[in-house]
DNA sequence: CCGAACCTGTGT
DNA sequence: ACACAGGTTCGG
């Protein structure tokens, strides 16, 4: 599913589209991807989005807000009224903006491991998976503090990078990228990485996200953003996905590998 | 801490 | 038919 630059690519489409719309009604096909009280937001305005880790979160006048975690193949989808709705759609909210037509936002999600939570925009901040994230790696993960943590752990680095309590929001395809951009093996104990490593892993961290949300995210496969369009990343992966494909570097075959039960793309040679 | 589970779709 | 999928949570 979406990764940090996949929702915060979201979350900037949600402030540009959606501030200002009111909620008009909510129609709901699934309850079992829904957390609180549906009702509370009717008749509410969209004041903003927020994000913590891959978590998106939606503000509204009435103090209440939305938590949307669209885990591996949830989606948010705008539409004009009338469009058929995307596939295994759960939820619509009727959205009626300022000076225009009503529009609708669609939460589709085929494996539902999705979810909607609905409640004060004050309980946000004490929900126990957002009081369980660690720091955000683009604002308050600092270098001192990241080699603290490599050198806390003696899990695999790419463990490390995955673990949301840890750092929050790097996924799978970007723990990938940023190891092969810092020549690190993921299988690597966190903790016999060098300094200077460590270092360059934090820089590239840094360089994967950012490069991911000036992109759009990536659609490997079911991500698609707020208007149904496709981010554009995946067209420079070098290493997520490319089994047995040229290393770009040294043309040796990318190698799949499992850590930690997950699919790890690496390059066997120059990531040591 | 690691594997299994939660679900469905897609590709081999 | 089987392996695999961008995530998180739970149980042993």
């Amino acid at each position: 599913m979406p990764e940090l630059p996949e929702v915060e690519t979201i979350k900037q489409q949600i402030e540009a589209h959606l501030v200002g719309s009111i909620v008009a009604g909510v129609s709901t096909f699934r309850t079992d991807v829904i957390h609180g009280e549906v009702l509370s937001i009717m008749g509410s305005t969209i004041t903003g989005a927020r994000r913590f880790g891959k978590l998106l979160v939606i503000d509204t006048s009435k103090d209440i807000s939305l938590c949307v975690h669209l885990k591996m193949t949830g989606r948010l989808t705008l539409l004009p009224v009338g469009e058929t709705f995307p596939k295994h759609t759960h939820v619509v909210f009727h959205l009626q903006p300022p000076r225009s037509e009503t529009q609708l936002v669609c939460f589709s999600d085929a494996r539902r491991f999705g979810y909607i939570h609905f409640l004060p925009t004050t309980a946000v901040q004490d929900l126990p998976f957002v009081k369980s994230l660690g720091k955000e790696p683009l604002k308050d993960l600092t270098k001192k503090e990241f080699e603290l943590l490599c050198a806390r752990s003696k899990r695999p680095i790419k463990m490390l990078l995955l673990d949301q309590h840890r750092i929050a929001g790097i996924g799978n395809i970007y723990a990938c990228e940023a190891l092969w951009m810092s020549f690190i093996h993921p299988a690597t104990p966190a903790q016999i990485l060098t300094r200077k490593q460590m270092q360059a892993l934090f820089a590239n961290i840094e360089a994967v996200l950012t490069e991911g949300i000036e992109r759009g995210g990536a659609s490997d496969n079911s991500y698609r953003n707020l208007m149904g369009g496709k981010g554009k990343y995946q067209d420079f992966f070098k290493v997520y996905g490319r089994t047995g494909k040229p290393c770009v570097r040294c043309s040796t075959p990318i190698e799949r590998i499992v850590i930690g039960g997950r699919g790890t793309f690496c390059c066997p040679v120059c990531q040591k």
